[in-house]
DNA sequence: ACGCTATATGACTAGTCGGTTATTTAACTC
DNA sequence: GAGTTAAATAACCGACTAGTCATATAGCGT
C-alpha cells in the first residue's frame, strides 16, 4: 500500500483525543499524569502513545520536572494547518470580518437552520 | 474498538489524496473522470472513495450531468476546521498581521515555495 | 538500597483505512 | 436494442491505528 506519508499535523488533529488533549493544554501546561486524569476512559498508556504523537508531531513540547513532563502547547506547529485552511477563506462568505459573523452565526443558530442564502 | 466518530472534516483532510482533491477543486469545478484524471498514480474506484468521503462530510457538492457527476468544493464545510483552529490564533505570534509575517517568514525561510499572492 | 511514583515502551489485537479488481448502474449514441 | 461511457459499489486484502496489559526506565524520599 502507501501511507509513506510520515506522521504530519493532518494526522495528528484527526484523532478526537489528540484533539482533545490540545484543547487541555490549550489551557495551560499540564503534567502528563494530570492529562491521563482528564481521560477516565483510557488507559494511561493510552495518552502516553497520543502525547508521542503530538511530540512528534511538533505540537506540544516537553519539559522534564523530576520523573513529570510537563506539556506545553506549541501553537506554531499548528501553522501548516492554519496555511492549509486559509487557501480557502477566499472563497468563503467574504472577508474575515465576514467570517466572523459566519462563524458566530452558526454557533448561534445550532437548530434553526432553514436560511438558504 | 472505538471509532463511532462519524466521519468529519478532521478525518476527511486527513489524507493527502483528498487535500489534493480539494485542492485541485479550488481551482474550480470538475467531473469525477477530470479528477481521475489528475491522480495517474490511483483507479477510478479509488478516487471515487476518495469523493465519498468528502461529500459525506460536505466539503464537496455533486451535480448530475448526463452520466458525469460535477464536483464542487464546499468551503464552508471547512468552517468547523477553521473554528477549530483559530482558537489556538491567540497564541500565535500576535495579530493576524503578524501570522502574515510569520507564514511569509517561514515560506520563505524554508524552501521557498512558489506563493507570491 | 529499597520501595514508590511517574511516564514511556513493548507486545499484542480488533477494527479501520486506503487501495485494488470486478461488477453494477445509468445515461448517452448509433 | 446494443454498445459505449461515466461513475459508484462490492468484495477483498495488507498495513496501520488505537487501544489494551505488562514491563521497563528513572527520579524521589526514607
Amino acid at each position: 500500500m502507501r501511507t509513506i506519508v510520515t506522521k504530519n499535523v493532518f494526522f495528528a488533529i484527526s484523532d478526537p483525543t489528540r484533539r482533545a488533549v490540545l484543547d487541555l493544554l490549550a489551557g495551560g501546561s499540564r503534567t502528563a499524569g494530570a492529562i491521563v486524569a482528564r481521560f477516565p476512559r483510557l488507559t494511561q498508556p493510552g495518552i502516553s502513545k497520543h502525547l508521542r504523537v503530538l511530540r512528534d508531531t511538533k505540537l506540544v513540547d516537553v519539559t522534564v520536572r523530576a520523573q513529570e513532563r510537563v506539556y506545553t502547547i506549541k501553537p506554531q506547529g499548528l501553522a501548516e494547518l492554519y496555511e492549509w485552511v486559509a487557501k480557502y477563506q477566499a472563497m468563503w462568505p467574504d472577508t474575515l470580518e465576514a467570517l466572523e459573523r459566519y462563524l458566530d452565526a452558526r454557533a448561534a443558530g445550532e437548530k434553526a437552520r432553514r436560511k438558504k442564502r
